[in-house]
DNA sequence: CTCAAAGACTAATAGCATTAGCTTTAAAGA
DNA sequence: TCTTTAAAGCTAATGCTATTAGTCTTTGAG
């Protein structure tokens, strides 16, 4: 079609194969899909991304900060630490679960150098830590962030990939698991 | 070659592909990386493997296995609950760290219908979940047995993933948040 | 002693990402 | 206003990939 004016913006390829990925799984994602989605030829995205590879990680930097939006969002009144931590986790969840397959792809290894920038997630961290520092005390609080990132992170991977098959309300799991977490630091002596 | 007398065996292409996984990358598992590893032709090898997601299927349950074993042997001196838990939880990191590449592909979905068996896991999870229920009673062991499940994978995936990129000892945070987790679920610690 | 089938090979196909080179058009500077 | 430059589309081509078809050699079962 007529080349100068551009008849899509990065952001629209980038907006697209995410798409895609969502609705069609990774394996759909070729350029000749993905530009007919388009309506363009399959070489034409290059004008754009350098190569699939940038694509994919311009595409995970957008599902990183749709998740900080989502759990910033949520932490938002001012009530008690746990109260609020567990409304995090449970915005953090349900995130995933809105979107399983591109919050996967965000923070796997498997297609390489494509991870978001760590920066971007230390949005969300830094204010956790914060309320994970009520309960555990300065000192304690990056291990404990780090253990609260590491169950929720690990428990909707599982969910997702269907590894808790024993049945169950998996919502109601997942808040006891990270309130008997929460707990556990608490009771912590302080000299920790 | 002379074609009769088999050249290579079905797990020889397994174990040859799980070892150019580990250590050249997913990216360099071609059929024709693979098959010259072997010392035969790239089409040879699907007289033995149905297609590459079925020898990825293969190489993650052979990783699977290895990884039950692992724990399993870790599991097995008489001792209180607690420390052998922790010695299992660190036995699963270990291993985790030993075959970081392997590790993060088994339990994930990106390549669609290669995930192992879960009747595997069970082997390790059953055993694991007795020990827990000294902890917890029967009633929770379940929901406690996942949340560990969760918090060890998540944790390893975040390291494995340079997402804590803090600092820290993180074999000794490992520690720290799985004894946190316990404690939370045996209740207040016994200093209070 | 034969013969069926296992398992190697070569050659071919279709799909993929990516590059090269051409063309049109808007905008920017003379 | 005119010219030029570069953005961004296109088609065609390349090389790598998984996979299939078809041929050939060996061996173990009957």
């Amino acid at each position: 079609m007529s080349p100068y004016p551009a008849q899509v913006s990065r952001e629209a390829i980038v907006e697209r194969a995410r798409e895609i990925i969502e609705n069609e799984g990774l394996e759909r994602l070729t350029l000749q899909h993905l530009a007919a989605a388009l309506g363009i030829q399959a070489p034409s995205p290059y004008h754009h991304v350098a190569n699939k590879r940038e694509l994919l990680r311009a595409v995970n930097e957008r599902s990183a900060q749709a998740l900080v939006d989502a759990v910033l969002a949520a932490a938002e009144a001012t009530d008690e630490p746990v109260a609020r931590l567990l409304r995090m986790a449970k915005a953090y969840r349900a995130f995933a679960h809105e979107h399983p397959i591109t919050y996967e792809l965000t923070f796997s290894n498997v297609e390489p150098n494509a991870r978001p920038d760590p920066a971007q997630l230390e949005a969300m961290a830094l204010p956790a830590q914060a309320l994970v520092a009520d309960l555990t005390g300065e000192a304690a609080s990056l291990s404990a962030l780090r253990g609260l990132l590491a169950l929720m992170h690990g428990f909707v991977l599982l969910e997702l990939n269907q590894q808790l098959r024993r049945g169950g309300d998996l919502g109601a799991v997942f808040e006891d698991v990270v309130q008997a977490y929460l707990r556990g630091w608490r009771g912590m002596p302080p000299e920790w």
